[in-house]
DNA sequence: CTTGACATAGAACGCTTGTTCGCTAGAATC
DNA sequence: GATTCTAGCGAACAAGCGTTCTATGTCAAG
């Protein structure tokens, strides 16, 4: 990367200015906000910075276009890369985990911020805060939060959240299809899987990501 | 979120060309622009489309400005609040974590985007990759992601990577300073906690944040 | 058939906007 | 001291651009 720090005074004004306005306003500043902006001189001062700052290869510039300047720092993060995810309810030990309905949807209390690669390509996503620790054995502490995709398909081996009938209660864990009965097997390695009815059970959706604030 | 697929043929594709022209040169496309790109017969249309996309809130625009047209994605992310964190090595069973230094950032072989909001304040950010299953009673698995930071102050109870001298490994465990010893208790609370002399043991970093791609 | 709402086309108007050019002032060079 | 070079300023130009107005067409309801 370019060393920032020691250009000319007006230039990291411009710069700095440039990447308030973007966050702002979605579309970089013509040279005459510039101008206002960063406190230059004249039209013809911005110009002349902003040939320096494409010198540098700070800035990508599309010649003789209205706002045709784009600041080129490797680091910026692309917002479309982001996903915001609502977080729809809690999963409380001994209750069904909430599904995001439209009403669960309205009222999220919170959304959460994560990179697209995270998640992959997957739609239909919500979020659910771990309540207790019941599901311990899936690695998953209390106040985690699971990222989850209702729309995805569940393959062998995935994380999802399985709504058990007769204990009426979700549970965490690896599925594995086994004709009529689900191999449900505990994240964690010490503990053995056991078995239930493909009947009784229903998946309420696969699990993307866990995320535990310390 | 407005239903978009029952749009006029005309508006859809203009919708399609916004996007995809922000794609690819980081502005918003002129009125004219639109027009050829879309496929539009005159500027008018688009203005008149443009006005009924509005309406729909599915665009905002700004009047009179020279490419003020931008797509309303719902739940937009401002990259101001995202944060890049470098993934800097690997913390394995029985070797010392890694610490992010010069070379280390350097080389970092990927980052991570997450919001702000799920690190705080924190400065000299960094993650690490667990490999193996070592830090199971962190409820930490093969392949999570911890992210860290260096200079955060480590208070008691807080989640920390401690560099154990006698055993030559780095361990996550929460750290209460009891006088000359320090107390390390797993964060799966089955098990117990255990004390080691708190000059043998130096804190690397405090933990921020875990995150697992299922 | 008429009317009125909506859709379309083309052109014209007037403000924006990137660029350029001439000019000035000060510093550096000879 | 004359010359050259650079940085800076303001004005002006021409193309770009959003908006608006008029004319025409479509089509369903009254």
């Amino acid at each position: 990367m370019t060393d920032q720090t020691q250009l000319p005074e007006s230039q990291r004004r411009i710069l700095a200015f440039i990447t308030r306005y973007v966050d702002d306003n979605d579309v970089p500043p013509t040279i005459r906000e510039i101008q206002k902006g960063a406190g230059i001189s004249s039209t013809s001062m911005v110009s002349y910075h902003l040939k320096a700052l494409e010198r540098a290869q700070i800035l990508n510039r599309y010649e003789r276009r209205s706002r045709g300047v784009v600041i080129t720092s490797p680091n910026r993060i692309n917002p479309r890369d982001m996903v915001s995810i609502p977080i729809v309810g809690r999963i409380v030990a001994g209750e069904p985990a909430p599904t995001p309905d439209a009403d669960a949807l309205a009222d999220a209390e919170n959304t959460l911020q994560i990179a697209r690669s995270m998640v992959g390509h997957a739609e239909d996503l919500y979020a659910l805060e771990v309540k207790g620790n019941s599901m311990i054995d899936a690695l998953i502490s209390d106040g985690d939060i699971v990222v989850m995709s209702k729309g995805a398909e569940v393959r062998n081996g995935d994380l999802a959240a399985v709504f058990l009938l007769d204990k009426n209660e979700s549970t965490l864990k690896r599925v594995y299809f086994e004709g009529k009965r689900l191999k449900l097997k505990p994240e964690n390695p010490t503990m053995k899987p056991f078995y239930v009815d493909a009947r009784s059970a229903q998946i309420q959706g696969k699990v993307l990501c866990v995320i535990r604030r310390a």
